[in-house]
RNA sequence: GGUCCCAUCGUCUAACGGUUAGGACAGGUGGUUUUCAAUCACCUAAUCGGGGUUCGAUUCCCCGUGGGACCGCCA
């Protein structure tokens, strides 16, 4: 059996974390089946559509490594195809032209909620026997009797009774198709066998079976995974802060880590936390999807992120580190480079994100230290006769090192008689502008000798 | 309001009739340390409530309760 899938965002915003989670989802099941995934972007709605959301939406899915097979669908291109599957659907008595203002409908519908009753489109242009020469929506002649049954793959068995789900509209009254049938009619002509969808596209679902058995095609077997939540508790809205993809991203979360991340929201494999692509699609299977909501936790994406950044190696790193802070930051100076990549190592090592390694490597980019007030505070007269004495003493060191500045420091520590603070906070504060940042031997080691020494006069 | 769905630590989840209900994140305490971190050790913390079924229910059934999704000529 093949399997293929599809993500199928529609341009009409930036791409959202629970779309991004879909389109994984589908990306793995694919892939661990050897089959094929597909992107297809649903631009039927003309005013909202935008090319900027297409291109955000692509580059982002590609950011994350969640490659499409083919190049991208574009639903658009093939409404004519649409339009002519209504009119077949038409012809052969499962829809049929509604004549219903709406403002008709309108009007029933403030109706029926006045009156607290469900509103189902009375059906009222179904059975018309004579054609108006006005422009009308078409609508799906929708089962009355019965009921639907979907084995949804994540869900279980879903059955629904057919009375509650109305004739919904197929062509607008411009002729345009609308979600429902450009939706249908394109997965089965992409072949899609395996629809992976969020859990608000259900009664969708029982809609577009009844296109396709009435088109007698083959219906795909559908996946519902249920919804990411706010932490608010609520379907994740535009309106929620790093909602988007973008947001994650210019905080310096690693694709990596975000992907493991969305991986194990709603998924889970035994207890293993970590995944590596590869694992993730050997591992990945549907029935580990569990069917409750889970709520957004940034400081689970922190962690994850953390972990990636502390593990890949330093070269990789520097990389991403790269290509984030030529984004979102400022390009790094060719020159700065090599004694980045050798410090990766450390600066990574209190950063959760490749924010705060840009934040550690501030002495490295900047070649100005900007002291803090709060820390000039901090550098008496005893700490400027010792950062001094410690210039004469390193100018004399033929080697440097962490073995041959140790010895240096210790003399200072015992000469004035305190502690390791009392020596290195004045260095610190001299090399970096701040009293945190890296070891104090990481950031001596990193400079330039003549560089460490022009830092060290300038207190 | 109607239809459908969901329910284990604060959060993500494991346990698919038998476990002292496990792990991870967050939180707390202590050790180490070169600031901030990191790290190591330990700790706190959950089966929504009530009925069944069963020798035995987190697990199966029913009823409550709570939460959610959908109810567009949006997708």
């Amino acid at each position: 059996m093949s399997f293929n899938c599809r993500f199928a965002p529609s341009p009409t915003g930036p791409l959202h974390i629970g779309g991004v989670r879909t389109a994984l989802f589908n990306w793995l099941l694919a892939k661990k089946n050897k089959g094929k995934y597909f992107l297809r972007i649903e631009d039927t709605d003309k005013e909202r559509s935008k090319d900027e959301f297409k291109k955000q939406i692509i580059s982002s899915l590609a950011w994350l490594g969640v490659e499409h097979d083919d190049k991208e669908y574009i639903q658009s291109k093939n409404i004519n195809k649409h339009v002519s599957i209504a009119e077949e659907l038409i012809k052969k008595g499962f829809a049929y032209p509604c004549y219903c203002t709406e403002k008709e409908l309108e009007g029933q519908k403030a109706l029926a909620k006045r009156k607290k009753l469900p509103f189902v489109y009375n059906r009222k242009c179904r059975d018309l026997k004579e054609k108006k020469d006005v422009p009308a929506v078409i609508r799906f002649k929708s089962k009355i009797s019965g009921s639907t049954l979907i084995k949804d793959l994540v869900q279980g068995d879903r059955n629904i009774s057919n009375s509650t789900i109305e004739d919904f509209v197929i062509l607008r009254k411009d002729k345009s198709p609308t979600y429902q049938l450009s939706a249908t009619v394109d997965d089965h002509e992409m072949k899609i066998t395996h629809v992976i969808r969020g859990d608000d596209h259900m009664i969708n679902s029982f809609k577009q079976k009844q296109i396709y058995e009435a088109m007698k095609w083959r219906v795909p077997n559908f996946a519902h995974i249920p919804l990411i939540h706010s932490e608010k508790g609520k379907k994740l809205s535009k309106r929620d802060n790093a909602s988007t993809l973008e947001d994650y991203i210019k905080i310096g979360i690693i694709s990596d880590a975000l992907r493991n991340y969305l991986l194990r929201l709603g998924w889970s494999y035994k207890d293993k936390e970590i995944f590596t692509k590869q694992e993730s699609i050997d591992l990945f299977d549907l029935s580990g999807v569990g069917k409750s909501p889970s709520k957004l936790d940034m400081a689970r994406i922190l962690s994850i992120n953390e972990t990636y950044i502390k593990t890949i190696d330093e070269k990789n790193l520097f990389e991403f580190f790269k290509e984030y802070v030529s984004k979102y930051k400022t390009a790094i100076d060719q020159s700065k480079e090599p004694v980045l990549i050798k410090s990766m190592g450390f600066l990574k090592n209190k950063a959760k994100t490749l924010e705060d390694v840009w934040n550690n490597a501030q002495y490295i980019v900047k070649d100005k230290v900007e002291i803090e007030s709060e820390d000039k505070k901090l550098i008496d007269d005893l700490s400027k006769a010792i950062i001094k004495e410690f210039i004469s003493e390193y100018k004399k060191l033929s080697s440097l090192s962490k073995e041959t500045l140790e010895p240096v420091i210790k003399s200072l520590i015992n000469k004035h008689k305190t502690n390791f603070k009392g020596v290195g906070q004045p260095l610190r504060i001299a090399l970096v502008g701040s009293r945190f940042g890296p070891g104090l031997y990481d950031v001596i080691l990193s400079l330039d000798k003549t560089e460490v020494i022009k830092r060290l006069n300038q207190i």
